[in-house]
DNA sequence: CTTATTACCTGTCTTTGT
DNA sequence: ATTCACAAAGACAGGTAA
C-alpha cells in the first residue's frame, strides 16, 4: 500500500450524451438519451437533464421514453466517441505513461510511474484539475470527474462521490474510516446478487462487511470473491494499474426485434457472426481455440455451447462451422431473442497451416440470374448474398408472399438497415450464393494413439 | 419489459500424467 | 493389456459484474 493518493480514476460525465450535446449545440440544456432505439433498446447513457426524469443507464428505451417523452433519443455513434476516447486518454498518457482505460469514458493512472512520490492531497487535487482542463480542451468541452487514493478501489468510489465535473481526493491513512459509512454496493464487484446474499447476513454497510467473520464471508459469496471482498472492505488492496492488458475473448452478438425460430435464418446470423469475429480476431492478429454460441429465449434464459479446437484459428469457415454444430445442439424452442458467437482460449499467434494448404482457396462464389418474373419463394434462402444497385451489398433475411427482406452491413453499423423489397423488383437481379464450407480443422475429438 | 462486450468465478466432469 | 489411485489440468455450462 502506497503512502500518497497517487491513483487517480478518471469518469467522463455523461459521455455519450455530453459529446452528443457538444456536437449538436441545439441539444444542449436538453434531456438527451443515447442507446438502441429500437423496440427492444436501452440506454446507454442519459444526460443530466434526462436523469431528473429517473432515466438510467441500463434501463429499457421504453420505459425511458415513457418517462421522458420530450427527451432526443439517439442512435450511438461509436467512431466519435472512440475519437473522442482517444484524445482524453492522450491527455492522461502525457500526465503518466501508466494508465488502464476501463472502457471508452473511464481509466485508471498511477502517478508514481511518471516519478512523482510524496503527493499531498493539494498537490493531487492540483493535478487531478490540471488534467480536467486539459480533458475540457482536447475534447471541446467535456467534463470529467476525478477520484484519487492509494488504491484503486478507493480512487475508483471516490471519482463517484462529486459527479459531474468534481475532484475528490481520499487522504492517505484514513480509508477505512472513508468506507465504512457507505453501502456495500459501493464496492466494485458487489452487484445485486452478492448484495443480496450479503443482506441475508445481515451485511449492508462496509461497516458491516468490516466487522463480519473471513470464514463466514467466504461460506456466503465464495471463495475468490470472499478472500477479495474480505481485503477490499478494510482498503487493502494493492492490485496495480496495468496498461495494455490482453484481450481475452471475442464476440458478436445481437438481439433481434422479434424472436426467431427458423433455424435457417439463425444459421445465416451465426455465419455472418462468425465472419465478423474472424475479421476482428485478424486484426488484433489473434487466434483462439474456443468457439462459443450464446442463446438467449424468448423468457430470457440464456444458453452457451462452446468447442474447443485442437489449434488456434482465426479463419471465418472454421469458426462458422464449429457455432453451426455447436447452434444445431441448441434448442429453438418458442424462439430465440439473442444470438451470440464468440471466440476465446485466445493465443497472440496466428496458426501456422503446416499440413493444409490449400484451404485458404476462396470459397466458390456463383453469379445466378433470377428469372425475370419470379413470384414466391422462388429460390431465396436466408444468408444468401444479393446485390443491390443503391443499397450496395446485403443478405437475404427472409422471403415470402412475394417479398424479400434484405440486411444491409457496413462496417458502421453492423446489424445494418433491413429494406423490403417487392420480389420481382428489377433491381434485385444478382444473387451471389456463397458455396457451403469445404475443408478441415482437427477438434478435440481426434484420435490419438501413443506407443 | 430487460443491450453489447469482456472478464472472471464456480461446480461438475473429463482428460492426462504418473 | 487392464485396473486403481490421485493430482493437476482442461473443458464446459452457468452466473455475476462492469
Amino acid at each position: 500500500m502506497r503512502g500518497d493518493p497517487s491513483v487517480l480514476h478518471v469518469d467522463l460525465d455523461a459521455f455519450f450524451a455530453a459529446v452528443e450535446q457538444r456536437d449538436k449545440p441545439s441539444l444542449r440544456g436538453k434531456p438527451v438519451v443515447v442507446g438502441g432505439v429500437g423496440v427492444r433498446g436501452v440506454v446507454s447513457t442519459a444526460s443530466y437533464e434526462a436523469r431528473k426524469y429517473g432515466v438510467r443507464s441500463a434501463m429499457s428505451t421504453a420505459e425511458a421514453r415513457s418517462r421522458c417523452p420530450h427527451a432526443a433519443y439517439l442512435g450511438p455513434r461509436f467512431e466519435v466517441y472512440r475519437q473522442s476516447s482517444r484524445a482524453v486518454m492522450a491527455e492522461m498518457r502525457a500526465l503518466s505513461p501508466l494508465v488502464e482505460p476501463l472502457s471508452l469514458d473511464e481509466a485508471f493512472i498511477d502517478l508514481t510511474a511518471s516519478g512523482l512520490s510524496g503527493l499531498t492531497v493539494d498537490d493531487v487535487e492540483a493535478i487531478a484539475q490540471d488534467l480536467k482542463d486539459a480533458i475540457r480542451k482536447v475534447s471541446g468541452g467535456l467534463t470529467a470527474s476525478v477520484g484519487a487514493g492509494t488504491s484503486k478501489l478507493i480512487a475508483k468510489i471516490a471519482s463517484d462521490l462529486d459527479k459531474p465535473d468534481g475532484v475528490v481526493v481520499v487522504p492517505a491513512g484514513t480509508e477505512a474510516e472513508f468506507l465504512a459509512p457507505m453501502q456495500v454496493t459501493v464496492i466494485p464487484g458487489v452487484g445485486p446478487a452478492t448484495a443480496q446474499r450479503l443482506s441475508m447476513a445481515g451485511v449492508r454497510t462496509v461497516a458491516d462487511l468490516q466487522q463480519l467473520d473471513e470464514d463466514e464471508l467466504i461460506r456466503q459469496v465464495g471463495s475468490a470473491h470472499g478472500s477479495s471482498l474480505h481485503r477490499l472492505a478494510v482498503a487493502a488492496d494493492d492490485r496495480p494499474v496495468v496498461s495494455d492488458r490482453e484481450t481475452k475473448s471475442v464476440s458478436v452478438e445481437d438481439t433481434f426485434e422479434t424472436d426467431i425460430i427458423d433455424r435457417s435464418l439463425l444459421v445465416a446470423i451465426a455465419d455472418r457472426m462468425s465472419l465478423r469475429v474472424a475479421e476482428r480476431l485478424q486484426k488484433a492478429q489473434l487466434s483462439g481455440r474456443t468457439v462459443t454460441v450464446k442463446t438467449r429465449m424468448h423468457d430470457f434464459t440464456t444458453h452457451t455451447r462452446s468447442s474447443t479446437l485442437a489449434g488456434p484459428t482465426d479463419d471465418s469457415r472454421v469458426i462458422a462451422r464449429v457455432a453451426r454444430r455447436l447452434l444445431e445442439e441448441s434448442e429453438v424452442g418458442g424462439g430465440i431473442r439473442l444470438l451470440g458467437v464468440g471466440v476465446s482460449s485466445l493465443a497472440d499467434w496466428i496458426q501456422d497451416d503446416l499440413f493444409t494448404e490449400d484451404e485458404h482457396a476462396e470459397a466458390p462464389v456463383e453469379i445466378v440470374e433470377l428469372p425475370a418474373r419470379p413470384r414466391d419463394q422462388l429460390g431465396f434462402h436466408p444468408g444468401q448474398d444479393i446485390a443491390h444497385p443503391d443499397y450496395g451489398q446485403g443478405w437475404v433475411w427472409g422471403s415470402g408472399r412475394g417479398r424479400v427482406t434484405v440486411r444491409f452491413e457496413t462496417a458502421d453499423t453492423p446489424p445494418g438497415p433491413v429494406r423490403t423489397f417487392a420480389i420481382d423488383d428489377p433491381a434485385l437481379t444478382k444473387v451471389r450464393i456463397i458455396g457451403a464450407d469445404a475443408d478441415d480443422e482437427p477438434e478435440t475429438d481426434q484420435n490419438v494413439s501413443n506407443e
